[in-house]
DNA sequence: GCGGCAGTTGATCGGTTGATCAATTCGGCT
DNA sequence: AGCCGAATTGATCAACCGATCAACTGCCGC
């Protein structure tokens, strides 16, 4: 299959094509970032032309806001058959999901102005801290939720900064797990 | 001291006009972040034609770098002061620096497409790293580079959330500081 | 009082963006 | 075969971007 001008079905039945736009966008996103979100570019990668991504689509910030979505969504499935908290965390942090990290730091930064993608980050927050609490409440945290918030954070803040040049991953992932333990007022070695 | 459309000292030497004009960009990137940073709008603020702004700056990426490290460099200023640990964990959590988040996340998102300002970047890091150490040395640590890259992590990553809308700001303190103790291996009094 | 030059202007260029829409093309149904 | 409507095109628009540069202005030294 032809990667990047795309095979260039002809003649979907609606439903269809906007789901094969989407689709492109969201490999777009993943290999380039949210900002190569554009009518143009999604449209030659989908093999189609401009105005059909205008067409199939309720503005460039709702895309946005859908794709974003669809790739947290995405990478929160692959790591949901992970119960134990200590390779969860190992997982999340060792790099080998930057890709998103970038989607999400661009969410960040482009949230205050799209209100669509804002709602979808917060949405897409409270499924993460959901997915974190159950496995704090598999390892015996009486109150999970705040643990869940903090430790999301400290996840994607160590993640961000990897990406923007620290590339220390496996000192990082220890000292976050001993964190996590105190944060739970367990020994470290119950994590794993 | 009229604000926006600013007072316009007519005629000022080089190096003067140059300062103001950077002066201007900082406080409009305080306000609406690194993405409001244009010739016109920074020109605007400092009652200058645009044609001005760009005959003092290298390039708009230089100026984007320039103001990241100004406003990250201030708010080291403003708390090299604080020696102990928890309270400039606390000071750095409380909300009261949301602005200064903005523009890190801004500055993390568009450093893949600016050299300059991944440069910028990464050695303001390196100074936030510096800075977290001493107090980690003078709190008893032996090995203090891995936990202060973690711990300004961390404070980042809680920090980028509360801007995307999670607000419980104490509870986050807390943990940050109980996870401190566990990585320093000391108890959480220790560090108040 | 006046010449010269540093400081400054703002129109202009080429480019990219999101959005719109009349025109065209094609697949399926009769 | 022929046609109707859904799917698709691509030119076009207004807005904004960074950058450039010829022209203008006002201060400083003579």
């Amino acid at each position: 299959m032809p990667s990047t001008p795309a095979p260039a079905q002809s003649r979907l039945p609606g439903e269809a094509r906007r789901a094969a736009i989407l689709e492109a966008a969201t490999a777009l996103a993943r290999a380039d970032g949210l900002a190569a979100l554009t009518l143009r570019r999604v449209g030659e990668r989908a093999g189609v032309a401009s105005g059909l991504v205008a067409h199939y689509v309720d503005g460039m910030d709702a895309l946005v806001a859908e794709v974003f979505t669809g790739i947290s969504a995405g990478e929160r499935a692959e790591v949901a058959a992970i119960d134990r908290l200590a390779p969860l965390v190992r997982t999340l942090t060792d790099g080998s999901r930057d890709a998103v990290t970038l989607v999400w730091v661009q969410a960040w930064a482009a949230a205050p102005g799209n209100a669509a993608l804002a709602a979808a980050v917060r949405a897409e927050m409270d499924a993460w801290q959901a997915l974190l609490e159950e496995c704090l409440v598999a390892a015996g945290a009486a109150d999970p939720a705040p643990i869940a918030r903090t430790l999301l954070g400290m996840i994607d803040g160590v993640n961000a900064h990897a990406l923007a040049g620290w590339r220390e991953r496996r000192e990082h992932a220890d000292l976050l797990l001993r964190s996590l333990a105190a944060m739970l007022g367990v020994e470290v070695d119950a994590l794993s």
